[in-house]
DNA sequence: CTCCAATTTGTTTTT
DNA sequence: CAAATTGGAG
């Protein structure tokens, strides 16, 4: 009996100093196994570190913190030993688990979805450290989207689909959509096709379905509309047998409600299921979790109200605001230790968002030291902006920080290019996450198109971008009327093509339609036999895409370079997986966002929009563009409610930063080819000034106080602007020499590197050029880059 | 059918 | 301001 209390007792203690190294509340939601959890979890909390040793303490201890009954056979010796451990003697890992574990889970059992893939990856890097390869390969951590794939791949077909079916990605939908409108004969002045791709996103993440919106539209002339394009926009995906990314939840969803005994199977295998990031779920994602984790109640939400920054693609702050209520007896614990800013970085940021009205409340605290105030720059135009931007990491790194310890932050991409500029004169090196993505580039998006209709013959609308792209002249009128014959057969494109000789209306070009789908049926037949890079490399040459690149010239050359780095990507696939197949890598990079690309350890800065910087966190931090009509944004300026949401935005990119944090704010901007005027953003106004150092650097400011050009307040001199920084750097000083398009040169940050374009700029050259995967293609100033012909 | 030039258009944020 | 679409000529 009183063996029972004391090793009961012994155990609590002995679990505490494993998990010494966190704090109190962390430590609750560690042992917190059975039920529904609920984590509020501010910034930099450490919520991703309660993740893992929750996990970790599932699978190594099971429930024993909780447990009252001792292992069976555990006698006094056993006792002696974890009494021991708990008063501070060293105990191998394994022994200790023996002596404490109380019914251990399965890594098989556990389910954590992350934000993104990148996330999912480190969890499962991070639990490998500690619990071995092996053990970590069998926990499914993957992202909503990534989950219901698997799932579908297995168990699609119940649906009426294909199984090879393909994802459709923005792109492709607003495609399907423009279609289905021109058939409807809706005019696109009225109701754009993207308003309509919109409305049936959102739609779909509230679980609607075309009937429902059709019978709710009533008079309302444009939901009618878009109910209407929104069933012909299904049937074309199901003839296709495509899914958009809305689809795959919603299809799981669909699975789970229609075939019970499926939706048994899945509750079986995730016995315990933890989601990161909930404030930022949708509908259609909660009634998927509630679903899965039905049977068990085993759910653990991680998430921070005042981080929802994405209502505009369907996440409501409800999931998280109403979780206690949708899940009877949660246990609800809030993390609001903060280990990742200085004071008066969290102090401002507790500030700011304490004006928002919906949200449940908190305050983070630091143990740290106040640390320096924020930087809040006042300046006459972008270009100046940049410039200050530039010289401040200079400087930053001139004092030991790595280039990689700085983020630039925007609210829109397009911010991006004067920064951009700027850090290339400065031979600053950096890498741009998001914009214009990898896969979004032509020629990438051309190849794998051609390898979907490999895959998947029936997709008409991949087909018809690759059918005479290089021109081999199958034009718009053939497709088109191909695509009439197609639907009156009720074949798909492809078929038509393929047997084309038995139409007289394609009679004409039935030699260059039929050689095509000859070469398409061969292909198809490579893709069973060889190994995919081999495919590739056939595909390239039998299509005769390479050979049209080739003739392109120097813009052709990028090109191939992109298209060398798909098949290094595909080659790292076929290693990296034991049976790799065509539809698995096309599924892997259908997912694949640039932020699973953003390496850490590459030193260079970091540019970046708010939103892609959410979870991510860096010692120096410039946050631009803080002007009202650029954030808070012109079009949420009407509404508090969206006016929340950029303000929680405005909160996660000042809680980003560990140390330093620069914030700047334009007298007048150059927007979409027009200058406008702007005052301070309100969120400025919102920040205490006991935390700032505001500095006034416009002309207007200068003039008022009578004041010479250089601000004599601080020691960090971005001042006059020095546009000589590279020159200073040791520039030689001779004549430029003569780069033109096609040369090899060298840059003194990037390496080597070909010259794809020259441009005069200012007194000076603009050089675009190719550098190696790593950089990518930069622009730089001749004079300023130190660049060597070679 | 293809190519080039002019006009038009749009301007958050993304799995 | 840039990209994308449209229109006309070859």
């Amino acid at each position: 009996m009183d063996l029972e209390r004391r090793y009961t007792a012994a155990r609590k203690k002995a679990l505490q100093r494993y998990f010494g190294g966190l704090n109190e509340m962390q430590r609750q939601a560690v042992f917190q196994m059975e039920g529904p959890l609920l984590i509020l979890a501010g910034a930099g909390s450490g919520k991703t570190t309660v993740l893992i040793s929750r996990m970790e303490n599932m699978i190594r201890f099971g429930n024993a913190y909780h447990d009252e009954s001792p292992p069976a056979g555990a006698g006094g010796a056993e006792l002696e030993l974890l009494e021991a451990y708990a008063g501070g003697k060293e105990l191998p890992v394994d022994r200790l688990c023996a002596l404490a574990a109380a019914r251990p889970v399965k890594p098989w059992n556990i389910l954590a979805i992350t934000f993104t893939n990148k996330a999912a990856g480190e969890l499962r890097q991070r639990l490998a450290v500690k619990l071995g390869e092996e053990v970590t390969a069998d926990i499914q951590a993957s992202t909503f989207h990534s989950l219901c794939v698997r799932i579908l791949r297995r168990e699609i077909e119940a649906l009426g689909y294909n199984r090879s079916f393909t994802i459709y990605d923005a792109d492709d939908s607003l495609r399907v959509i423009k279609e289905a409108m021109k058939a409807a004969r809706i005019d696109e002045k009225i109701l754009t096709a993207k308003a309509v791709r919109g409305a049936i996103s959102r739609a779909k993440d509230q679980l609607d379905t075309p009937q429902g919106m059709q019978s709710r539209a009533g008079d309302d002339y444009k939901t009618a509309c878009v109910a209407k394009v929104w069933q012909a926009y299904q049937r074309s995906l199901k003839e296709a047998s495509a899914l958009d990314f809305d689809d795959l939840i919603l299809k799981v969803v669909e699975l789970f409600t229609q075939f019970p005994e499926a939706l048994a199977h899945y509750q079986g295998r995730y016995r315990y299921i933890m989601v990161d990031e909930y404030q930022d779920t949708n509908h259609a994602q909660y009634r998927l979790i509630s679903l899965l984790a039905g049977k068990h109640h085993n759910l653990c939400v991680v998430g921070d109200d005042d981080q929802s920054i994405y209502k505009f693609r369907g996440a409501t702050i409800e999931n998280i605001l109403s979780f206690e209520e949708q899940f009877p007896q949660t246990v609800t614990i809030r993390l609001e230790q903060n280990y990742r800013s200085t004071g008066n970085i969290l102090s401002a940021a507790n500030q700011l968002i304490a004006n928002n009205l919906q949200r449940k409340g908190k305050n983070l605290w630091t143990n740290s030291g106040e640390g320096e105030p924020i930087r809040v720059y006042r300046v006459r135009d972008e270009l100046e902006e940049s410039r200050l931007i530039a010289d401040a990491i200079l400087e930053g790194v001139k004092n030991g920080a790595r280039f990689s310890d700085h983020a630039v932050l925007y609210r829109m991409n397009a911010q991006s290019n004067s920064v951009e500029k700027a850090l290339a004169k400065n031979a600053i090196p950096y890498r741009i996450i998001g914009g214009l993505r990898f896969y979004e580039r032509k020629e990438i998006k051309d190849v794998v198109a051609y390898l979907s209709v490999l895959v998947n013959p029936g997709d008409s609308l991949r087909l018809s971008r690759i059918i005479n792209e290089p021109k081999r002249g199958i034009g718009g009128s053939t497709v088109t009327a191909a695509q009439g014959i197609a639907d009156v057969e009720g074949l798909s494109l492809f078929e038509v093509i393929s047997k084309a000789g038995e139409y007289p209306l394609l009679a004409k070009k039935s030699a260059v339609l039929g050689d095509f789908g000859g070469m398409m049926d061969a292909l198809r037949q490579m893709a069973e036999e060889e190994p995919l890079d081999r495919l590739l490399d056939k595909l390239l040459e039998d299509t005769g895409y390479l050979r049209a690149l080739e003739l392109q010239g120097f813009e052709g050359q990028g090109r191939i370079e992109n298209i060398m780095e798909l098949k290094s990507n595909i080659l790292r696939y076929v290693q990296e997986n034991e049976t790799p197949t065509l539809a698995g890598f096309l599924e892997e990079i259908a997912l694949y966002t640039d932020l699973d690309n953003y390496d850490a350890e590459a030193d260079a800065a970091v540019l970046m929009t708010v939103h892609s910087a959410k979870g991510l966190e860096f010692p120096h931090v410039f946050l631009v563009g803080m002007d009202e009509g650029v954030f808070p944004g012109r079009t949420a300026m009407l509404y508090p409610a969206e006016i929340e949401e950029e303000r929680r935005l405005c909160y996660v990119a000042l809680t980003r930063a560990k140390e330093r944090l620069t914030v700047t704010s334009t007298e007048r901007r150059l927007i979409f080819g027009q200058t406008t005027f702007n005052r301070p953003s309100r969120f400025l106004g919102e920040l205490p000034r006991e935390h700032t150092d505001y500095q006034d650097k416009t002309v207007m400011a200068r003039k008022q106080a009578r004041e010479p050009a250089k601000p004599a307040r601080s020691k960090f001199t971005p001042s006059s602007m020095s546009i000589g920084v590279g020159a200073a750097a040791g520039q030689p000083k001779g004549p430029v020499q003569s780069i033109k398009a096609g040369d090899s040169v060298r840059h003194s940050v990037f390496g080597q590197g070909q010259v794809l374009s020259v441009k005069p700029m200012g007194g000076d050259t603009l050089v675009e050029i190719q550098f190696d995967k790593k950089f990518g293609v930069k622009k730089v100033m001749a004079n300023f880059a130190r660049l060597t012909k070679l």
